[in-house]
DNA sequence: TTCCTTGCAAATCGTTTGCATAATG
DNA sequence: CATTATGCAAACGATTTGCAAGGAA
């Protein structure tokens, strides 16, 4: 039960406070395997399951099929871009209100919220747009 | 290319129709395969897969890490109960507005937004008042 | 010394796919 | 007949887990 420190759990924790992408286990994993190679894939997940179920790291799962990873646990929303697959930090008002929108015809308590956003990053918008 | 028709696949189309809950694939193959035994995992995965690609039924993930699918692909938001998994239809206001919102400070182009309630449902929240 | 954490490999789980056969148009 | 769809089983990819050895309190 008790919580022991360990140089891979702080790590792994400050590469992901280092980033301002969302990477992924294995992303996450290849990167640090460069600065310590006995570092294990179990572990990395293991941590980042233990972060994340502590709150100090959010799990992110935008439907393609991989968790991502965020160290910013501040309400902040996301936005995916479905032509090149960045993912990106949306600098937007609070949405909160949406959860009271939802519990004006329901019965039961609406305790929180997952959004994100997708569509075409100002990168691939650039582009598309170029004559 | 030309799409043959299959009563499989209609097997698995009327199915999700009759049903408000959302179910998986394998809840969708373990129903069918009473009344066809000879189904097959794979098919119904297939065929699942097709008919979302059509866009006739939705493929839902609401992060529990299984693909829930939904016959009715009208516009509308799902709850998800923490304690029980139950998986409900939310009638609820339109909140497309977030997509403004979104975009604001945002430089690209926001096409379309995923969104899920969760908390405790009607019957869960009852059994948690009682007294 | 206690017991949490690691590394490694094997195991799980949901989903996809290759292939020979069956069904559709 | 030309092709799409099926059943079955093997393959996959992401994540989890069992276990013996290593490290922190």
């Amino acid at each position: 039960m008790a919580l022991k420190r360990s140089r891979q759990r702080e790590m792994i924790k400050s590469f992901l406070m280092g980033r301002k992408d969302h990477p992924t286990a294995d992303v996450i994993y290849s990167n640090l395997k460069q600065q310590d190679p006995k570092l294990s894939l179990g572990t990395v997940y293991r941590n980042l399951t233990l972060l994340s179920d502590m709150g100090e790291i959010l799990r992110l799962r935008v439907g393609d099929g991989v968790d991502h990873f965020d160290a910013d646990t501040s309400e902040h929303y996301h936005f995916v871009c479905t032509e090149c697959g960045s993912f990106i930090d949306l600098d937007m008002d609070s949405i909160d209100s949406i959860m009271e929108t939802a519990g004006e015809r329901f019965d039961g308590r609406i305790r929180g919220h997952v959004t994100y956003f997708y569509g075409t990053c100002p990168a691939c918008t650039r582009v598309a747009t170029e004559s």
